[in-house]
DNA sequence: TCGGAAAGCGCC
DNA sequence: AAAGGGCGCTTTCCGA
C-alpha cells in the first residue's frame, strides 16, 4: 500500500510518498494548478490519499474529472479516535486540543458551539504527523482491527459526500412546480398561494376568529381556547385530539403552510441549478456518526415532493432501502439468536411475529422502537415485557447502554465510536428534592440517549460500509468518467439512489444488494443476521417503496 | 433593529 | 410520576 500525503504550503502542495511502515519514500512540489493532472497520472496505483480535509481537496480534483479510489481523511479520523474508548490512552486522545479537533470547515461559520476558537485543520497543519499519530492510536487499541475499518469508512463517507455533491441530484423544476401548485395553488407573488389562502379563511369563519394568522401560535392558541378547548400548544398531535369542525381544515393548512416555506418555490429558486439539487453532506456531522447536511434540508426531502427526482433521458434511479436496519443491527450486536432468526425473514418485524414473539407486526415496529429509543408509554410500552422475554440478549444489550448513560459512562459503537461522556448526571444528599428530581430526569434522558447511541451509530457504520462497498462495484460498471457511469446521488442514513444508464439498471440492483451482505459480513462476521434490502428500479423517486 | 430562543414539523 | 433517539430549517416571539 503507498501512502500520499498532500500538504499546502507557500511554495505550491507538497505531496509525500509514504512506505506502508511510515517512511518518507519521495517529497514531491506540485503547483496547486497542475494538482488534478499530478494525482490523475499516480491514481493507477491506487494509494490512499491522506488528506487533512477531503471537502478541503477532493471537491477541485472532482471538477478536473478525476476521481481517487481511496483516502484518509484525517479531520473525521482524529475526531472519531479523540473520543473513542479504545484509543483512550494514546498519544493523540490525551493530547491537548489543537486545529485537528476544529469542525468542518463549510459549518465552521454558523456552529455556535465552537467551544474552541479555531479554524483548522490549518492548512498547513502537518498530515504526516497527524497521520502517525493516528496509526499509533489504532496500532494500540484493543480492537484496532474494528477501529480501522471504522477510519476507512468514514474515509469513503467522505469521498461519496463530495461525490455526491458534485453530480448532483437529478431535479425536475417543472414537476416540482406542478406538484405545488396542485397541492397549494397557484403561486401567488408575495401572497399565500391560492388554496392555502382559502383555508385561512376558512379557519377564521370556523374559529370566531376575524383576525387570526393561523401562522401565528399565539394566535392560534388563543382561538382555539377562545373556542372552548384547553390546549396548551398549537402542535398536531394536541389538536388531532380536539373534536372540532375547525381540525381538519387546521391541520390541512399546517401541512400546507409546511411545504410552501420548507420546499416550496422559494426553495427550488435557491437550490436547484441546471436540473440538480446539490447539497452540501456533512459526514460524521451527527455525534452517533450519522451524516448531517448544510443546507436546502437535504436529509428532510417530504416525500411530498420526491416525485421532482426524476433521472436524466436514457437514465433511471436505482432506490434502495435497508429494512428495519437498527432492528437487525442490534439483533447483530446484542447475539440475540432468537432476533437473529426473526431477522432471516425479509421483513424483520413479520418474522416476530412468525416466531410467536408478538402477535401482530405493529406490535413488533412499536415494540422495538421502544428497546431502541426508551420508549415507555402506548404501544411501546406495552409490548416491553413481550419483547423482554422474547428477546432477552438484546434487551439487556440496550438496558446496559441505558444504565451506563445514567450514570454518565461512555458507551460505544461495534466499532468503536464513542459516546460524550455524561455530564451533570450526580447529585449529593445536600440537593433539595427537586434538584434531586431534575437530575434523575437528565440521568434517565442521557440514558435514553446512549441507548439509541449505540444501535444508531452501529446502524450508520452499516451504512457506510454498505456505501463503500457499493461505491466500488459502481466503478467497475460501465465506462467513462464518475457521471458517465453509475453513481450515488443520495444517501438517507438507511436509502441510497444510485442514478444509472437504464441498461445497466439490474447490475446496479444486483450490486446494492451484493454490497448489503458485504457490509453485513465486515461488520459482524459470521453472525447471521440478514441485512435485507429492499431495491426498486424506477424513473421517479417517489415511485419506490 | 437585530439576533437568539423556542416552537413546530419534515426526515430517518 | 413521567417516562421516545438523532438531526435541519423556517417562522414567530421577545428582549437587548
Amino acid at each position: 500500500m503507498v501512502y500520499i500525503a498532500l500538504r499546502s504550503t507557500s511554495r505550491g502542495v507538497v505531496a509525500t510518498e509514504l512506505s506502508d511502515d511510515g517512511d518518507l519514500v519521495l517529497e514531491t512540489v506540485v503547483a496547486e494548478a497542475d494538482l488534478a493532472a499530478w494525482v490523475a497520472a499516480r491514481e493507477p496505483e491506487r494509494p490512499r490519499w491522506v488528506w487533512g480535509d477531503t471537502s478541503r481537496w477532493y471537491p477541485q480534483l472532482l471538477a478536473a474529472g478525476v476521481r481517487v479510489d481511496r483516502c484518509v481523511d484525517l479531520r473525521l479520523c482524529h475526531t472519531i479516535l479523540r473520543n473513542s474508548a479504545a484509543a483512550a490512552s494514546s498519544a493523540l486522545a490525551t493530547a491537548a486540543r489543537d486545529s485537528w479537533d476544529a469542525p468542518p470547515p463549510a459549518r465552521a461559520a454558523t456552529t455556535s458551539d465552537a467551544l474552541f476558537d479555531l479554524e483548522g485543520p490549518a492548512d498547513d497543519a502537518d498530515p504526516i504527523a497527524e497521520w502517525r499519530r493516528q496509526r499509533d492510536a489504532v496500532a494500540g487499541a484493543a480492537d484496532h482491527g474494528r477501529l480501522g475499518l471504522l477510519l476507512a469508512a468514514e474515509s469513503v463517507g467522505a469521498l461519496v459526500a463530495a461525490e455526491m455533491r458534485f453530480a448532483g441530484l437529478p431535479w425536475s423544476v417543472e414537476e416540482h412546480d406542478r406538484v405545488l401548485t396542485e397541492i397549494l395553488g397557484p403561486r401567488i407573488p408575495g401572497g399565500r398561494p391560492a388554496r392555502l389562502d382559502a383555508l385561512a379563511d376558512r379557519l377564521r369563519e370556523l374559529l370566531d376568529a376575524p383576525a387570526l394568522n393561523p401562522d401565528s401560535q399565539q394566535d392560534l392558541l388563543k382561538a382555539l381556547q377562545n373556542a372552548g378547548f384547553r390546549v396548551e400548544s398549537t402542535s398536531k398531535w394536541e389538536i388531532r385530539e380536539i373534536d372540532h369542525p375547525a381540525v381538519e381544515p387546521l391541520l390541512e393548512y399546517k401541512s400546507l403552510s409546511r411545504l410552501l416555506s420548507a420546499n416550496g418555490w422559494h426553495w427550488l429558486e435557491e437550490w436547484v441549478r441546471d436540473g440538480r439539487f446539490r447539497p452540501v453532506y456533512v459526514p460524521g456531522g451527527v455525534v452517533t456518526g450519522r451524516w448531517a447536511s448544510d443546507g436546502g434540508g437535504a436529509l428532510q426531502l417530504p416525500k411530498q415532493v420526491r416525485s421532482a427526482v426524476v433521472p436524466d433521458p436514457g437514465w433511471r434511479f436505482v432506490v434502495a432501502d435497508a429494512s428495519q436496519l437498527e432492528p437487525r443491527v442490534l439483533a447483530a450486536m446484542s447475539g440475540d439468536r432468537a432476533m437473529a432468526k426473526a431477522g432471516q425473514a425479509s421483513d424483520m418485524y413479520q418474522g416476530m411475529v412468525d416466531t410467536g414473539a408478538v402477535e401482530t407486526r405493529e406490535q413488533a415496529k412499536y415494540g422495538m422502537l421502544g428497546a431502541i429509543y426508551g420508549g415507555t408509554t402506548g404501544e411501546s410500552g406495552r409490548m416491553r415485557p413481550r419483547i423482554e422475554k422474547a428477546f432477552p440478549a438484546a434487551m439487556a444489550f440496550v438496558e446496559a447502554a441505558a444504565r451506563a448513560g445514567e450514570h454518565g459512562d461512555v458507551v460505544s459503537t461495534w466499532l468503536g465510536r464513542s459516546s460524550p461522556p455524561g455530564e451533570g448526571l450526580g447529585y449529593d444528599e445536600t440537593a433539595s428534592e427537586v434538584q434531586k428530581r431534575r437530575t434523575q430526569q437528565r440521568a434517565a434522558a442521557w440514558g435514553r440517549f446512549t441507548r439509541n447511541f449505540v444501535v444508531q451509530g452501529t446502524a450508520a457504520e452499516w451504512a457506510l460500509c454498505w456505501m463503500g462497498s457499493l461505491r466500488r462495484r459502481l466503478w467497475s460498471l460501465g465506462g467513462g468518467s464518475l457521471v458517465e457511469k453509475p453513481h450515488l446521488v443520495f444517501f438517507l442514513h438507511d436509502e441510497l439512489i444510485v442514478h444509472t444508464p437504464a441498461g445497466l439498471a439490474e447490475e446496479v440492483a444486483a450490486a446494492m444488494r451484493e454490497s448489503a451482505a458485504e457490509a453485513g459480513r465486515l461488520l459482524f462476521g459470521g453472525v447471521p443476521v440478514e441485512f435485507a434490502v429492499s431495491v426498486a428500479i424506477v424513473d421517479r423517486y417517489s415511485d419506490a417503496k
